[in-house]
DNA sequence: TTGATTACCATGAATTCCCATGGCATCCCT
DNA sequence: AGGGATGCCATGGGAATTCATGGTAATCAA
């Protein structure tokens, strides 16, 4: 997998529910879209399908391709295809980051992550990343992450729970 | 293993977060992107993730792919691969030394070790290397190790706590 | 028309880029 | 062996950009 989408970000939404897509995010989708050239609108592909709780999905446009394309392939009576094309196909948008950055995400969306005006909170996943209120985050993923370090030894080493390999 | 990041070091943080990346550990970083070459910007991976407590972890771009092919390698439905994604690629920016062998750090990396403009320490760990504010380390893991070595008799040999192996 | 979008400026802070300097260590030449 | 000459290394400083964010005017849609 090539690592693109990483680290995390906390940015202010206003009340027409703009937010600015951190810097690295926005080198990320502009290398993803083959036709994008300087000065060009950077595209992206909003997901929101219901299997996604409380948070959104971003993909650069070839990455959202790579995932179309293998639902396409999937053979017509298959009713997992189906499922699929309306979760990911039809529960997605392209959209546009503007001139200076921002994404102006429409209401429903907003609406699914409960969000009016506040603060946002971006998370790298390699192929994608995720987009979260902050609170939401906080309060849950982030709280749970964080309690389940609290429960492990000190010296606790997050990598040792790697399957095989060569570490230290 | 091949030897790699070794021996310590302490260099200057100015106002605007660069500090010299000790040269012996570029070169590591160089040998460590089979993309890189004579010229181009060194990159590396650094780490920031909760488990982390007042250090940061710098790995070559080769050291952070090996550990996200394992993670990536993890079943999906596993929680412990749920908590490295977000610990490890979710807590982790890519970032290259520039022209004149500084690490810029970010503004948020550097808050979370408490570092505004002075000193830090860097600790060669093999296959990456550390970085705390100076002063962080001397106050707690030198001086717990000092304070460690202080209780073990006069010939003590650490290396006597090596498990079975080779050599005289 | 009225609220909702979209397109345009504005700005302070953060970050990048470029150039400069003193200290070492190395290499080379005679 | 002496004496540069060279080059890398760690640091500092200023100018030029980029970022994130807020505000206002022009456009839409129904």
């Amino acid at each position: 997998m090539v690592l693109s989408f990483t680290g995390e970000y906390v940015q202010k939404v206003d009340s027409k529910g703009r937010m600015s897509i951190p810097a690295d995010f926005r080198r990320v989708l502009e290398a993803g879209d083959s036709d994008w050239t300087d000065g060009l609108p950077v595209p992206l592909y909003l997901l929101y399908g219901d299997h996604l709780k409380e948070t959104l999905h971003v993909y650069t446009v070839a990455g959202f391709q790579a995932i179309a394309d293998r639902i396409t392939a999937m053979p017509l009576g298959d009713p997992n295809r189906t499922r699929l094309s309306r979760l990911i196909l039809g529960q997605s948008i392209r959209l546009d980051v503007d001139k200076d950055g921002r994404l102006v995400m429409p209401i429903r969306q907003r609406q699914k992550l409960g969000l009016t005006e506040g603060e946002v909170y971006f998370s790298g996943v390699g192929d994608h990343f995720e987009i979260w209120k902050a609170e939401t985050f906080s309060d849950t993923v982030g709280q749970s992450l964080t309690d389940w370090l609290a429960d492990q030894p000190d010296d606790f080493d997050p990598l040792s729970l790697l399957g095989q390999g060569g570490g230290t």
